[in-house]
RNA sequence: CGGGGUGUGGCUCAGCUGGUAGAGUGCUGCGUUCGGGACGCAGAGGUCGUGGGUUCGAGUCCCGCCACCCCGACCA
């Protein structure tokens, strides 16, 4: 037997950990709260890279990279930032054997690092707007890590905006949310709330926070994408101003946005079960393994095998064969559904006499025939497809069906572990601290869609399921990562 | 920072009242197997986290240190 994995009833934390470990995503380092992440996870994350990064060239922007290292004096001149981040980052102050004249911190997030540069890169209102990503890791030294969700050096992508006017700042604001928003469910199968963090849950520096939340199997919720609204507090930081049109100065509107490596401990938990990573076809870099059974002709049966990876791959679907003879028909299956892949075909001698394989999906488990004629591939690609949709909507079906009102605080401490509660806040932030102190559940967001604010009524006003007071809206409260 | 735990072949761990290190799995070779984690035979592989102490003798007992993991408070 190989590793075994601890099933979700029994420890969720556990399971977690056993599924990351030994679906071969990601090893623990020798320094704290660091991880290696191997093959089996950065193919998953470089899938993450190539989607994303082209939706965001689709919507005009461009990368650059700018430096690990930030000047002590940069992190000091925004002063919500500063004291939101200082505490967490990893300082820099010896080089080349002798001590620095001023200390470097090791990037936290490149709001200050980058806003140096845009002083200088902006002039006038023709150099706007100024739309820039940036691929990197970052440090963040975490009290408490956990792989992929929280680890003390992650990679993400941050973009940073630069406007002329606060209406296109949160334009771009929006529309990078719902790229993310775009991006999680189209690709990971993942459904997210989209909406706005209240003042408490912000970002450091940010007059605004917009979010994604997606609902993991545990009904806890983690904050999958956040977008950022600036404001003009770094512009005034960075003394970063520009001549408009009219000839005035006017300091800039920014904004900044990013996902990160936790998108990968996302994937997993809202997806995965007791045998293993389960993967969304469009985020597996191998999609269909072939797994010939090796009797009789041998030869033939290979070659049978190679002949179809060789059919799917020239259709665009990544196919790959396991013709070894190390490991038994038995043991391939159990590996490669630790590893997720999508499909498995398996073809023996009799399938080939009969022109069929069978395919096992990696998601429900089904197996079924499918021809070997000239529909074979057009079949494969139908049921990735498929994959792709059943996994949504099964995550959209478990999160709707764990998404409760409630009107009374009783209720709402009662309710806590079962997923979603939507309850009427009086707006303040002594309630927020109050519920949190009492019940662990935070405000995850004040969400934004139409529909999801009239599905429950979340417009009408009502009164605080804590404090009593008039309430103006519903928010939604969780447990979260 | 508080609480708990663990450091012994690559991995997971056993090792009692101290006597000179063992299993499963993985790895290498050969052969038989192969439709749900097959099997036989033969091999390779360990300064027992670290520094001291007790003792004729320490993986084991005592003291210190270090590291990592898990559970909480803080955060993407």
């Amino acid at each position: 037997m190989a590793d075994t994995i601890t099933p979700r009833e029994e420890d969720y934390s556990q399971w977690y950990i056993d599924l990351v470990r030994s679906a071969k995503l990601a090893d623990y380092s020798d320094v704290r709260g660091c991880m290696v992440i191997r093959p089996n996870g950065y193919a998953i994350w470089e899938k993450m890279q190539a989607a994303l990064d082209g939706m965001f060239k689709a919507t005009g922007h461009v990368n650059a990279y700018f430096p690990l290292f930030i000047p002590e004096s940069y992190i000091q001149k925004e002063a919500d930032h500063i004291e939101g981040f200082a505490p967490e980052c990893a300082v820099v102050t010896h080089g080349g054997g002798e001590e620095l004249a001023e200390k470097l911190y090791v990037r936290p997030t490149s709001e200050t690092v980058i806003w140096a540069s845009y002083k200088k890169w902006i002039q006038s209102y023709r150099d706007l707007p100024l739309l820039i990503n940036q691929w990197a890791n970052v440090v963040r030294w975490e009290m408490r890590t956990r792989l992929f969700l929280r680890t003390s050096e992650f990679l993400w992508q941050e973009g940073h905006t630069a406007h002329a006017t606060p209406e296109e700042a949160q334009e771009e604001v929006l529309r990078m949310i719902n790229v993310y928003k775009t991006f999680a469910e189209e690709y990971m199968a993942m459904p997210v709330l989209i909406g706005r963090k209240t003042e408490s849950e912000k970002f450091a520096g940010a007059d605004e926070t917009w979010c994604i939340e997606a609902m993991m199997q545990d009904k806890k919720a983690l904050q999958a994408g956040t977008s950022h609204n600036l404001g003009q507090n770094f512009a005034k930081a960075f003394d970063c101003q520009f001549q408009s049109k009219k000839g005035t100065l006017e300091y800039v509107w920014a904004t900044s946005w990013g996902v990160s490596t936790r998108l990968i401990g996302a994937l997993i938990m809202a997806h995965s079960d007791d045998k293993g990573l389960v993967l969304p076809p469009k985020l597996a870099s191998r999609q269909v393994v072939i797994v010939p059974i090796l009797r009789g002709d041998k030869q033939a049966v290979a070659e049978k095998a190679h002949a179809l990876a060789d059919e799917l791959n020239s259709n665009g679907i990544h196919a790959f064969v396991d013709d070894s003879e190390q490991n038994s028909p038995g043991w391939k299956f159990a590996e490669y559904e630790l590893q997720g892949i999508p499909v498995r075909l398996e073809i023996g001698p009799r399938d080939i006499s009969s022109n069929i394989c069978i395919a096992a999906r990696r998601d429900t488990g089904e197996k079924q025939q499918i021809a070997l004629d000239d529909t074979f591939a057009a079949s494969i690609s139908a049921l990735l497809d498929a994959i792709q949709q059943s996994m949504f909507k099964s995550a959209l079906e478990f999160r709707e069906a764990n998404t409760w009102e409630v009107s009374s605080y009783d209720d709402f401490k009662k309710s806590i572990d079962k997923g979603f509660l939507i309850a009427h806040w009086d707006g303040t932030g002594e309630t927020e601290a109050k519920i949190k102190e009492e019940t662990k559940a935070t405000i995850r967001l004040i969400p934004e869609d139409p529909d999801f604010r009239k599905k429950y009524s979340m417009d009408e006003p009502g009164i605080c399921i804590c404090s009593g007071n008039p309430s103006k809206g519903k928010v939604v409260f969780a447990k979260a990562y």
